[in-house]
DNA sequence: TATTTCTATCGCTTACACTGATAGAAGGAG
DNA sequence: CTCCTTCTATCAGTGTAAGCGATAGAAATA
């Protein structure tokens, strides 16, 4: 048993057949069969079912599925470990909520990029739900999310506690005369956002259920939205006043249990991290830190 | 790149030279050399430095040197979860503490033979520290030992509850008279015992310091001791009386802080259990709650 | 200087991975 | 029912590359 024999096995087991593995490994369907075949004979088990239509696995091969992956894995952390000598270099991929690139990432961003300019960095935002899915899928590195994240195959780091605030259209001074109304909606980023179940959380404890509404797909626009008084929406108290004028919306404190959200660094367990993603994430860190002791 | 290449490199490493490599690979030296170049030549790195002595791992070699233990790992365990079929069988290495096999396990080893007579079993026992070296050294599959384990590379669950208590001569009522003695014996299983750090506590925090030792290698012994008067000894309270006749040794209860033991089950995190070990460690369990519900 | 102990290199040989063609099985369309 | 398609199994032929044995060269030791 070999990794390469784990690469065919793992192509006929994904498409269902020694024909299209064939095709995908670039070689000959009597080339694939007869590995296969080897490969079942080394191990004394049949790992498929062979039927008209191709083949589909057995409950042995069932088992070695997920060895075959990691092994793949594995070989590509290793090549990638081997060419990297500790000055972040080639490509990395990394995840973070729109909110927290914005606000917290911006500016490490082209300070990274200008310490290290052999990097190729690619950044991913979304959800806390679609950032973990992208990390377990091995897409980015690591991702900075909202907490907790429970996994077991994810470690994660505090790197940031933001306060969340309401903010609403200027004028209006107290929060409960917003709620008052009765057709105040929620302006959020995206149907999933990470914030907007917190939001919700808050206002059906103020009594307003099942609010109406609005998505946009920036920043931009949602405070400009506010602004205009199209509605209410919830954001790191930080946001306002480093990013955007402070005096465009209204400020809602809250209280420290419903405003305190942790963001996460968050990798993969197995996966040593590259030294770009380490100096990116100690970057951060170190950002944090200096923040703290002021 | 491939799992063999790896396990070549791996060999080279570990040996420190191309010629032991190939002893040991049962090949020739020339095709170690040559595999060697290839590897180095895909990975564009130079793995090794040449020497007149033999080779030494460069920095991008060394960073190669997990991952190549890593996959052979995984081969191996690949190997063993396509055979195992969910019914116990072949090999089955675990270890635990001697007292722990002696009072808790004893029973389950027969039962477990009865029920799954394919399986080879070997037990080896030693200090907490020695088991956990043995499981991260994949020696034993799991083991039970006291808590608690907190290690990165590994999980473990409580399986036992144990009140630990003073054993001493009989007709030696109160423990406070034993210890006012100004030669008493501490006796134990092996220097590096689990319950010799804290019979040592117990007792300095009584005024003993620095108390005489005796070390016998196994606990038979060390009970005729106990009963013979020749020093005092910490056992779980279980062990009299189902092991052995309570009347051979007074027993001295402990308050609940100092008495209080857990009894772990340690394994890797990512070793995926094999069958076997999974169904001892459920019987254990399922013996543990029938026991609570008593 | 002779000797030992390494690695590097170079033909040679052989094994085995891969190819291409064919046979056979099974389902679907007409 | 027959043809057609889609799949796997098998087999003989081919070529590459893995492995072998011998030799050269470098460096430490005696």
């Amino acid at each position: 048993m070999d990794a390469s024999d784990l690469k065919v096995f793992e192509a006929v087991a994904r498409l269902g057949g020694m024909n299209r593995a064939a095709g995908e490994l670039n070689t000959v369907q009597s080339n694939v069969t007869q590995r296969i075949k080897l490969l079942e004979e080394d191990l004394g088990t049949v790992l498929f079912d062979r039927h008209s239509r191709g083949v589909s696995l057995t409950a042995a091969g069932k088992r070695l599925m997920p060895y075959a992956r990691d092994i793949r894995n594995t070989l590509e952390d290793a090549r990638r470990a081997v060419i990297d000598d500790g000055t972040p270099q080639g490509p990395l991929h990394l995840g973070a909520l729109e909110t927290t690139a914005a606000l917290r990432l911006n500016q490490h961003f082209t300070d990274f990029m200008a310490h290290h300019p052999n990097v190729d960095f690619t950044l991913r935002t979304g959800t806390t739900a679609e950032l973990i899915a992208m990390v377990l899928e091995r897409e980015v590195e690591g991702a900075f999310a909202c907490g907790p994240v429970d996994h077991p195959d994810l470690v994660s780091e505090t790197v940031f506690n933001e306060e969340l605030v309401i903010l609403s259209a200027p004028g209006l001074a107290r929060l409960d005369d917003i709620l008052d109304k009765p057709d105040v909606r929620m302006i959020v980023l995206r149907a999933g956002c990470s914030y907007r179940q917190r939001m919700e959380e808050v206002l059906t404890r103020r009594g307003v259920v099942n609010p109406r509404l609005l998505e946009f797909g920036t920043l931009e626009v949602i405070i400009s939205a506010v602004a205009a008084g199209l509605g209410i929406t919830m954001l790191p108290k930080t946001l306002i006043g480093r990013t955007w004028d402070a005096g465009r919306v209204a400020m809602h404190t809250l209280p420290r249990l419903e405003a305190a959200v942790e963001t996460l660094y968050v990798q993969r367990r197995d996966n040593r991290a590259s030294s770009g993603a380490m100096a990116f994430r100690d970057m951060v860190q170190r950002d944090r830190s200096a923040a703290a002791a002021e």
